[in-house]
RNA sequence: GGCCCUGUAGCUCAGUUGGUUAGAGCGCCCGGUUGUCAGCCGGGAGGUCGCCGGUUCGAGUCCGGUCAGGGUCGCCA
């Protein structure tokens, strides 16, 4: 070892001791005849005490962020000359000699925690803002990220899980997402597709007997990318056989616990449960925050006589703001601006006066028998306002879920110390196809319904007799685990019978042909013995920005891309070269005769 | 892909109604300083105002386009 002590742990009671430490130089106070540094390693920082007779050779002119070894005897500081705000303000390491291991140029930006860099500068030279010190450092989150790795790790070994890798050079996997894809170059014209998740071979490996998998699994998708959003990211990926939907859950709630006492937090389990109707009904969204008890009103009955045009809908609702009668009028214009940028087109409101008079545009195109009790069946008090949203069900209680969020944020209603934790179950097992067309999506199959989860997700038993004749009203044994607002796992219980599975593909307009060409091997394997199974998937990345206390999953990736997926620091993606290029097969000419590989014409309509 | 915001020194930012030589703090360089701890004092360097075009006697400032970044909706479990 180059050093026999780490900065940040010497304390009084190694005064007398020599030591040798490496580290970085954090910042030089030079007083002519002596010269205080500050040496910083991973541990913390230490003040080294430099006479001139020291400061010799290439360390006499120490700059910041030089790398040195300091050879010195720990001495104790004065009382007046205690440093409280330093662990190791007690002591000073007077330096009998200061090698210089390695010079630093000057930086583009200080690596001193109370100096604000700009993400851009930050992520193009990360190895510096790694080296930041600080409690909320991106370096200290990294730290974190791996006893949290670890956490969950010793909790799944205990419990006789297998860690197993797979392949990230794969074929498509059915998530829905666009597919990155890699050129074969042995077989010009074929692909290889990065797994969006190693779901399809979680599978496989429960048919293998496995019987209790994990991985820490990096996952691709190409999609558009947002605040939340990495082309690449991190799931801990668990699936078990011979379970039931409770095991999973049990499971599940265990990792959290495991992975929360990381940070000192006892989480209580088991976690309340809610149906994804009721989640939807209540809430409008499927991963509700429970941190604040604000919930969405239901009003299509209570206008069902309406006069207003306006709420003879579908579907009519409401959302409280406490308070919000006294929000100045141009505040109600860009709550309106607000929803329309949510693509409705505006956010009907009602205020209620202290002496319980209605006001806002809306109210007088109220009947009086609905002005008189509007308040009380919407729980609103006076000084309050009520915000409605009327038309589509779905969209409607989108709009609402939304402004309750929104209203949680402005009035102040979130704990932001509280964790709540909810399973949201009894998804879906179908959505109307028309659905995901009108929002953008393609089915799967060609029929009429798609999967909401995927297209291996089990139907609960007691809609298997129905699952024909009413899709809809089928439900799936699917669960996700929701943590203050944000869905940080998901996963099901699958089908492992070959009729069911066909049962299911045939709803969703999937023909046997179709089925075998995106999923034969799976099938396949299902011919022999498949044991019941089912697991769950976890945001990892969102996860550890939760327990780090930060927003954005970037904070707690090394080395992450920005918008666009470029990476700043490598500046990937690049050009390749014409060698390259014709190497990787890239230009390749399908054989327009030749039978199709398996698989090779199916085109994603999304891609096109 | 739609909408919104931002782009000025290495970093973080200011820059008035369009008007002379574009500023500040930190950092950097040189010199000084024997008890500092975001040291202090003196001096100095550093700018294609993202890019292209337009309006104007005159553009960092106004207009159009474009690129990059951020946010948001769409998309995405």
């Amino acid at each position: 070892m180059l050093r026999t002590h780490e900065a940040g742990t010497l304390r009084p009671e190694h005064v007398g001791t020599t030591v040798t430490l490496t580290g970085w130089v954090a910042r030089r106070r030079d007083h002519g005849g002596v010269a205080f540094i500050d040496l910083r390693d991973a541990t913390g920082i230490v003040q080294v005490v430099a006479r001139d007779e020291v400061l010799t050779g290439t360390a006499h002119d120490l700059r910041s962020e030089y790398c040195v070894r300091v050879i010195g005897e720990v001495t104790a500081r004065e009382d007046k000359d205690v440093n409280p705000d330093l662990p190791t303000g007690a002591v000073d390491v007077g330096a009998t000699q200061i090698e210089v291991l390695s010079a630093a140029e000057a930086l583009p930006f200080q690596i001193d925690e109370r100096v604000t860099v700009g993400e851009e500068a930050r992520l193009r030279h990360r190895y510096l803002d790694l080296r930041r010190p600080g409690a909320n450092a991106v370096g200290q989150n990294l730290r974190l990220r791996s006893k949290v790795n670890a956490a969950a790790r010793n909790l799944l070994a205990e419990r006789d899980f297998v860690e197993i890798e797979t392949p990230t050079l794969t074929r498509s996997t059915p998530e829905g997402a666009r597919d990155f894809l890699v050129p074969a170059r042995l077989q010009p014209g074929s692909w290889y597709a990065l797994p969006q998740s190693p779901q399809l071979f979680k599978q496989l490996l429960m048919v293998a007997g496995m019987e209790r998998y994990y991985q820490i699994a990096r996952c691709y998708r190409d999609e558009d990318f947002r605040a939340d959003r990495q082309p690449e990211f991190t799931q801990l990926d668990v699936e078990m056989s011979f379970v039931e939907q409770d095991d999973v859950i049990e499971l599940g709630e265990s990792i959290a616990k495991a992975v929360w006492a990381t940070i000192g937090v006892e989480l209580p389990t088991p976690f309340p449960r809610m149906t994804y109707a009721d989640a939807m009904a209540r809430y409008g969204t499927d991963k509700p925050d429970l941190r604040f008890d604000l919930e969405l009103v239901e009003c299509t009955d209570y206008f069902a006589e309406t006069p207003f045009r306006v709420f003879q809908a579908e579907y009519v609702g409401a959302v409280v703001m406490p308070g919000g009668t006294g929000q100045p009028r141009r505040q109600f214009d860009a709550w309106q601006e607000w929803a329309k940028q949510r693509g409705a087109r505006g956010l009907a409101y009602v205020t209620v006066a202290e002496d319980g008079t209605l006001g806002g545009p809306v109210a007088k195109n109220l009947s009086e028998a609905e002005r008189d009790g509007l308040a009380a069946h919407v729980g609103a008090a006076p000084g309050d306002c009520v915000f409605f949203a009327a038309g589509a069900t779905r969209a409607s209680r989108g709009l609402l879920g939304a402004a309750r969020l929104e209203i949680a944020q402005r009035v102040g209603l979130i704990d932001e110390s509280a964790w709540s934790f909810l399973w949201v179950v009894d998804a879906p097992l179908f959505e109307p196809a028309s659905d995901a067309v009108a929002s953008g999506d393609v089915a799967v199959g060609g029929g009429a319904w798609t999967a909401v989860h995927h297209a291996f997700t089990s139907p609960q038993e007691e809609f298997l007799d129905s699952l024909e004749s009413d899709p809809g009203s089928a439900l799936a044994y699917a669960y996700d685990l929701v943590c203050n607002g944000n869905e940080i796992g998901g996963g099901s219980i699958r089908i492992h019978r070959r009729d069911i599975q066909e049962r299911v593909f045939a709803v969703m307009g999937l023909s046997e042909q179709e089925a075998q060409e995106k999923f034969g091997f799976l099938l396949e394997a299902f011919k022999f013995g498949a044991p019941p199974h089912g697991g769950i998937a976890f945001g990892w990345d969102r996860i550890v920005a939760l327990l780090a206390g930060t927003e954005s999953i970037r904070d707690v990736i090394a080395f992450p891309k920005s918008g666009g997926g470029f990476d700043p620091l490598t500046e990937a993606p690049a050009p390749i070269t014409p060698q390259q290029r014709k190497e990787a097969g890239v230009d390749a000419k399908p054989e327009p005769t030749a039978p199709a590989p398996q698989g090779a014409d199916e085109v994603n309509p999304r891609q096109s």
